[in-house]
DNA sequence: TAGTGGTCTAGACCACTTT
DNA sequence: AAGTGGTCTAGACCACTAT
């Protein structure tokens, strides 16, 4: 890509961004179709700038229409719970179990849990709510034999990190991995956005005060809606 | 998006991952027209199943043509310099720089560095490579100030962070906030990307012993070249 | 029912790179 | 010169939603 002769849907993209600078939260944004005839060009062209703003969380797809979008939610990337980050900052967390399976573990979660190949994992999967709004998927593997009783005692309604922790066992460390990421039709119906729609992608495995291995999970944040705070030392 | 009924570009794209499979790193992927024609889709449907996979970093564009991708790199996202991260992770870093500018520190600057309005900050804009390729784009902002020799006796093609440490200023803590974020056409080019490319955007304020802000570092990293790593405590 | 965004097509022209 | 990806168009049909 040259720096010289802007693309055509980056010029929309500020003028678009323009109009929306005259705008407040919730207003509607003008239809593609209006867009495209506004600024001369194809309808293909105004939808490959309202992609970009999309992504940028700047204006949001609404039941008919496009809005502009509210700002992006922030969460700390911390040792604690969604529940008591959320909470932090002001947000009503919330979440609701879409699957719930106990699985053989494959080679490589057994190496990462530290367990037998082929001993009994229990997977959940759930989306995450934030004041009601579905902003991510969260996949939680954990071995079996150290939560014999998880599917009678646990509400999945509820902060799985608080259950383990009553149960004595202390979230001492955790490595995590972050990158982009885009997500299956799936999961992208999941979390109510598009395959197109980048994601951040967390992998965590947390550790107890043994260093022994409590559970490895994956979430997908959507991008549009999410960033993350961290506090280095 | 509802689950039922694949869209077609997603279809073609596990199919065009399952030729993957059996390619190895920097072996060339069939040309856009010729999968269209293989898959009896239109060359516009291809290329949105590639663009996904470009996002994944499965593939990458080369020159004329689309090859397999290397694997993504992976940085610590620590206190510690680039140039520590990078050859901490076996890649030989280095930087070329492509903004050096002395600005009046407008209201929202002056209030992150903790310095009067008005005055001087020193901004330089870094190109970040690993092993050669450019991976990502830095703009770091620094209180003239405190710094008043930076244009003399600093190398922009080092380490700032051993510069600073080396004149006795100690790296303590940092606030860092993640996100995803599209690139302009400008920041696009120069890490030799597309505006259609997510990136993860890093915004960092780094503090010494005494809590004062040292300098406020924006990044930009290809999100299909980069992921990164922390360990939470 | 009318309007919206989601998907897909067939084709065009361009800049660039390799042969 | 030939082939590649990058951009853009004009149009079509669909599912969904608000009126």
């Amino acid at each position: 890509m040259t720096v010289e002769s802007l693309p055509k849907h980056y010029l929309v993209r500020t003028q678009v961004e323009d109009l929306l600078a005259d705008l407040s939260e919730g207003d509607a944004v003008p239809a593609e179709r209006e867009l495209a005839a506004r600024y001369g060009v194809s309808r293909e062209t105004v939808r490959q700038a309202l992609q970009e703003l999309l992504v940028a969380g700047r204006v949001e797809r609404r039941g008919r229409g496009t809005v502009v979008a509210r700002p992006k939610l922030v969460q700390p990337l911390s040792l604690g719970s969604y529940t008591e980050g959320t909470l932090s900052q002001g947000r009503v967390p919330g979440r609701f179990l879409v699957r719930w399976e106990e699985i053989d573990a494959h080679a490589k979660l057994a190496e990462i849990l530290e367990i037998g190949l082929g001993d009994m994992v229990i997977h959940l999967e759930r989306v995450l709510l934030a004041d009601g709004e579905r902003i991510g998927l969260e996949s939680t593997y954990l071995p079996r034999r150290r939560f014999p009783d998880l599917a009678e005692t646990f509400d999945p309604g509820t902060s799985l990190y608080a259950w383990i922790r009553a149960r004595g066992v202390a979230f001492t460390t955790a490595t995590e991995r972050i990158e982009t990421a885009l997500p299956t039709p799936r999961e992208a119906a999941l979390v109510e956005s598009s395959t197109a729609m980048p994601m951040i992608k967390l992998h965590r495995v947390s550790r107890d005060a043994d260093g022994v291995p409590i559970e490895r999970v994956r979430s997908l944040y959507r991008g549009d809606r999410m960033a993350f705070v961290t506090e280095l030392r």
